[in-house]
DNA sequence: ATGGCTGCTTTGAGCAGA
């Protein structure tokens, strides 16, 4: 099963972007984040004559989640849960559906502003919230975390680490979240195998940040530790990142025995 | 040091993103 997940940046300005790709790769589970779509507008349609079912949780200009299911592998997304039981949270920044025997998660973490203000703090509780639910669900079907994190987990994952140091995205506080997503038993499916020096999945738009490769790895896929030794592949495709009018996101692929 | 793009919005300057 290949899963990935892709900020799209508006899916509005991106849908051909999205369903050209999607088709392409064969991917048979997308989650997508930044639709920046009110539920009415979801592209429903478009997306099952593609062969895409979806579920999807979206407000007017901010934020917006969504998973994509490939019908003719996959099915239809179930069990779909918005947001975090745990949390209370106007921001429409979480879904969650069983899919190919999988719970699969699809999350736009806060971006946090600025470390020390209010957005920061909410993103840490967050966080917190979500480590503590999944953490619930460590008995039940195994769990894939798909998403714009927000939070670029090491050094090799900033372009320029010096200048990054300490700022948000890169902040320790945010770092130690990461690290307690993985000890609720999870891996980075991305750092289980040999990856290029200097891969990422965000570029500014501007100063040519993608031209300099000026980025940031702050999109993941965590896959449960109990099905770890399924993951096969896990790679960065930039080449969306090239089309005219891009996301500033490439998409995150995984491939998983499952 | 600043702002540099892009998408969005009670359509137009300001917010937010990362």
């Amino acid at each position: 099963m290949r899963l990935a997940t892709w900020n799209v940046n508006s899916l509005r300005m991106r849908l051909d972007h999205l369903t050209d790709w999607v088709q392409a790769q064969q991917v048979d589970v997308v989650a997508v984040q930044e639709t920046k779509l009110t539920d009415d507008k979801f592209p429903v349609a478009e997306l099952d004559s593609v062969g895409y079912a979806s579920a999807f949780s979206g407000q007017k200009t901010y934020n917006g989640v969504a998973l994509l299911t490939r019908r003719s592998t996959v099915g239809e997304p179930a069990n779909v849960t918005v947001g975090n039981p745990l949390f209370d949270d106007e921001q429409k920044r979480l879904i969650s559906a069983d899919v190919g025997g999988l719970r699969v998660t699809c999350a736009y973490f806060p971006n946090g502003q600025e470390v020390g203000s209010e957005k920061y703090d909410y993103k840490l509780a967050w966080i917190d919230a979500l480590v503590q639910w999944l953490d619930s669900l460590r008995d039940g079907p195994p769990r894939v975390l798909l998403g714009d994190y927000n939070i670029a987990p090491d050094s090799r994952d900033v372009h320029d680490p010096a200048q990054w140091d300490g700022k948000v995205l890169c902040s320790e506080p945010e770092r130690e979240r990461f690290t307690r997503l993985l000890q609720t038993g999870f891996v980075d499916a991305f750092r289980l195998f040999d990856q290029a020096e200097k891969s990422f999945s965000w570029w500014d738009y501007r100063m040519l940040g993608f031209r300099r490769n000026a980025g940031l790895r702050i999109d993941h896929a965590l896959v449960d530790s109990r099905i770890a030794g399924q993951v096969r592949a896990c790679r960065i495709d930039r080449e969306p990142r090239a089309l005219e009018k891009p996301s500033d996101h490439a998409p995150v692929v995984v491939d998983i025995d499952a």
